[in-house]
DNA sequence: ATCGAATCGATACATTGTATCTAATAGATA
DNA sequence: TATCTATTAGATACAATGTATCGATTCGAT
């Protein structure tokens, strides 16, 4: 209250007494963050639901952030964190320690579709970011037929951009069914009609084929099948 | 003016003279939008900006699109467009085809970084984006290794995700030099020290390795070279 | 016990997407 | 040609967001 408050002690309301302030964490924040982005998508995490769902209020957070950017650099970093201990690769072929990150990876976007949305953003320099790339470096590595650094580099962000290329296919969808509402059978069929109009009209016959003759496999099957065919593209002539 | 304005005539201003109404369209508003947005990032686009630039109210823009949401998907499906017209891949071997079209999206990702931004949200369902997808499925169909609709199906796919993920490292760079203000070499060396500190602390002899020893080649080479490694794996003991 | 520094959060503000409503125009009808 | 109606342009308004500012409070050190 300031000193020369006009207002007279009788007029002026108590202070509301302050519930004892809630004791905050860099870690807390982020895990409340992440579930409302689980929950209701990217869009529900604002500074004030976050700060709120914690018993806060928004400036709250400023302590603990510079700006809500540094908040998804963070949520992002937790997830490639999920990743370490679910992928952990350290046993067998380089083949399988690469497919163990890689279904980790997969199946980490997979609960985070979100995580998808903010791959397109600034590079992901995290410690956890990084500790993953480490571990797949060490992992493709490991293969015997790239001799040299730099074959395995290119190897791993060979590796990589199939990964993250697949599971965008996969997370898109999630996103989709999520913004829209509807279940992914309602999505699918209210995007159909469209779909089917573009193909009347000749212009697409492959993915006229596509639709109605592909064999829709179970996505996981698929994923690993491509990598295969990556890893053996690895394996053979070689990357560089 | 409503018929029983209570103001009396003298007092009530002239209604200010409407300048002509700009003649509008998808096309010009799409394409002032990919101007800012390949200009100032993302963010820039709005459609008070976006509306502005064209000499409109923003509420013009409204008999156009019915979300903002709407104007990036037309975005998004424009720059599909270019690459058709870039990447024509009519001639040469199913090889040519699929690296000519690949090129085409690289090339057409790194002028609008802001593209790879848009790839982790909904689906691309656009006719361009189809169109696209159709000339990738021909293609890639046309590798005498692949056997039916379904080995293409999944060979296009893994295509695909290999273009964009690689894709999204080169313009993840690009956005956080666009972001940042700052120039390719500023940002690098802003953010060297931080990777120092990291690798400092040993727990990633790998990536430390690889920031000491590997030949940056230039990226063009090294996603030519990814590609045709992918196209090993395709062409090699198949994906399906 | 008192001072200084850190921190909490209320308030405020500019910016955004978009709903609503009024006014102006264009087209149709007489 | 004059009048009515439907469409459209744009002004205004509003709720939500990220974030700056600043007074008030609390805590630690003296």
């Amino acid at each position: 209250m300031s000193k020369n408050d006009p207002t007279l002690l009788w007029e002026r309301p108590e202070p509301q007494p302050r519930p004892a302030p809630v004791a905050l964490s860099r870690e807390s924040i982020v895990r409340v963050a992440i579930e409302r982005a689980d929950a209701e998508g990217l869009a529900a995490v604002t500074l004030r639901s976050v700060a709120g769902a914690l018993g806060a209020g928004p400036m709250r957070l400023y302590g603990y952030l510079k700006t809500k950017d540094e908040l998804l650099a963070l949520m992002v970093d937790a997830v490639y964190s999920e990743m370490l201990t679910e992928g952990d690769a350290a046993a067998g072929s380089w083949r399988a320690q690469v497919t163990a990150l890689a279904q980790a990876m997969r199946q980490a976007a997979l609960r985070h579709p979100w995580f998808v949305a903010l791959l397109g953003g600034r590079p992901h320099q995290g410690p956890n970011a990084l500790a993953f790339l480490e571990a797949m470096l060490a992992a493709v590595g490991n293969a015997p037929q790239l001799e040299g650094i730099d074959a395995i580099f290119q190897a791993t962000k060979l590796v990589n951009a199939y990964i993250l290329g697949t599971v965008r296919d996969e997370a898109a969808e999630a996103i989709a069914v999520q913004e829209s509402g509807l279940t992914k059978a309602e999505w699918q069929s209210a995007s159909w009609p469209y779909l089917e109009r573009m193909i009347a009209t000749g212009r697409f016959p492959m993915i006229a084929k596509v639709v109605r003759d592909v064999d829709h496999l179970s996505p996981e099957i698929v994923f690993i099948r491509g990598l295969d065919c990556v890893l053996n593209g690895i394996a053979g002539p070689g990357v560089g």
